[in-house]
DNA sequence: CACCTCGGTACACACGTGTGCAACCAAACG
DNA sequence: CGTTTGGTTGCACACGTGTGTACCGAGGTG
């Protein structure tokens, strides 16, 4: 186990100070072309990697952005780090990355963690960001930027998908297939996002002159999961919808799953729409027509937006567009 | 932005020396008890919190791991990254997080990345682990534990699925089931481990003497997606196999599309299983059954692993048991 | 020739923390 | 009271790197 190669280890071997080095290594600075091109191919040679944590120390800064997930399982988040590690790795940044689970005493380990480490900025992913938690990471003083986050707060800045936008998109492609009678199955879990979606359901019905049914827009008391949807169906089936449009994929495809167990024809009978686009869309018989969140640009942006506010740039908060994405689970109504 | 306070600050206020207060905030060393709880309490008031880049300079350590991936989007992936980020938390560690996309100059840009940053040590998750690559990291210096490497090496260790008992599993169970041809849908794309897997059908096969029909395991050139399954099952269906194990969920799960769409019923006409447990498993109609990697047991595993090897402990490469979960594409042989 | 300029280099300090060693102090002991 | 002892604390150095400043030599100019 050899102990890495300093800079002036390669000072001496150079025959230089270890000044001369740190100048010629990081191209800035006055220093003969010759000695630099020496010292770089000694460089290689030797196998020299600058310490970064010597480096953070005396810059004052550690070209690391921490990143908080609720956990990496979640499909969606999934492709946010991805935009996320992609984006920072151009910029020469490194990502920490740590799952708080949704308990507050790991979401506090986490600030601690990410404080003494002394990340330039944090990212935060799909959290409710609780006040505690927030109070915490505001006071930290580096840049934060949220995804999707549940809270809207003044001193923090956010990347979200235009739920509203999204939502009427989806509603205006059922619109287009001839439904009227279109059913909302929202979530207790996401409510900022959830009114905002539905807004966007009653506002592209709206246009079209159609009159809302409240019968029409059930919120299941459950879990953010499959059986949210088996259960809005049920609480839907009543109101004879044509068209259901539920308000992420996952609830779309417990809905579904139910539908297939209840001999209800997907999309003969009712089409049915979700919200995100995760993998599992494909996967399900029909394939489920969506609308996608741009999640690695989502995650892509988060990084720009860091960069921008470590320059001392003016940022305001951004909304990506949804894009529909037409599968199989949607077709004209049948009446 | 109030720059982070520091020891010196801290030590000024508590009316004593820097060294004091480092060994106040240790716990380690000689310090009256009355002075280390005044440190203590006037750290909580001033927001202290000790800079990891600093301390990781005097003590030659980071407290850091680095884990390469090819990509996050990878389910499997995902679950293995839960498992780490889990146990290197707990363990007081922090988790740098790369991709490499399968591109050498990415490997070679999160090596380099890795050694500026001087992680303690690597994980590298499903990786092909290229001679140049595994080079680089070799000689890097740090413990180095591959998850499911395709790669065999003597001075790498590594954490893997035992992918010859996980086979024997699921055949087993189609046996159990009364079936007696049993097709197997290889993946060019992982030979090692395909060629474990294979090798755990025969010995199933063998134990119960039954004759393996050679047209009844096929290797269809394509990638490792859906594509590679339906391009399977259309290879298979001449041989007339009344069950089928796949490499892998994706690869079952594109011979389930296909036969869908041929009108082949499953599992009443054909039992279909996979290997993994992906997510995926549970939203496909039928659900499938499969043997479950332990994907976040393999992650913590390789933390452990690791800091073994950092105490300096002898350790040995380890092959975790796989799982079956029996769901709904399996049934008795109809024959 | 003296002076100035400018490019190249070394010296010294700083960043924040840990730690060996010496110094100090109080108490106990002779 | 002097000496020893043991517990607290400070001093100084080290870790690896960046950078302001001074030094030095060469070349140009008056």
């Amino acid at each position: 186990m050899p102990s890495p190669v300093s800079i002036k280890d390669l000072a001496t071997a150079a025959g230089v100070s270890h000044s001369t080095v740190s100048r010629a290594i990081r191209g800035a600075g006055r220093v003969s072309a010759a000695t630099r091109a020496r010292i770089l191919t000694l460089a290689r040679e030797m196998g020299y990697y600058p310490n970064e944590a010597a480096r953070s120390l005396v810059m004052g800064r550690t070209k690391t952005i921490g990143v908080v997930v609720t956990t990496i399982g979640d499909p969606f988040v999934t492709q946010v780090v991805n935009g996320i590690e992609d984006a920072a790795h151009e910029a020469g940044y490194s990502v920490f990355l740590s799952s708080s689970r949704n308990q507050a005493d790991r979401e506090m380990a986490v600030v601690r963690v990410f404080r003494q480490r002394r990340v330039d900025a944090v990212i935060v992913t799909s959290s409710r960001v609780g006040s505690l938690y927030g109070d915490a990471l505001a006071e930290f003083g580096v840049p934060i930027v949220l995804i999707n986050s549940q809270h809207e707060g003044r001193y923090l800045y956010s990347i979200a998908v235009d739920d509203t936008q999204g939502a009427e998109l989806a509603v205006e492609h059922l619109l287009q297939l001839g439904h009227r009678r279109i059913g909302h199955i929202g979530s207790e879990t996401r409510s900022v996002s959830c009114k905002r979606r539905k807004a966007g359901y009653r506002q592209a019905l709206a246009r079209r002159a159609v009159t809302p049914d409240p019968s029409l827009s059930v919120l299941p008391q459950a879990a953010n999961d499959l059986s949210a949807g088996r259960l809005g169906l049920e609480m839907l089936l009543p109101a004879n919808p044509s068209a259901i449009f539920a308000y992420n994929d996952v609830i779309a495809i417990g809905a579904l799953l139910e539908a297939r167990k209840q001999g209800i024809a997907i999309p003969d009978q009712v089409s049915l729409m979700g919200f995100d686009d995760i993998e599992a869309t494909e996967f399900v018989t029909p394939t489920l027509t969506t609308v996608r969140q741009p999640k690695a640009d989502m995650g892509r942006a988060a990084v720009e937006m860091v960069l921008a506010l470590l320059k001392g740039d003016e940022v305001s908060n951004r909304w990506l567009p949804g894009e529909l994405v037409v599968r199989e689970s949607t077709t004209a109504c049948p009446w």
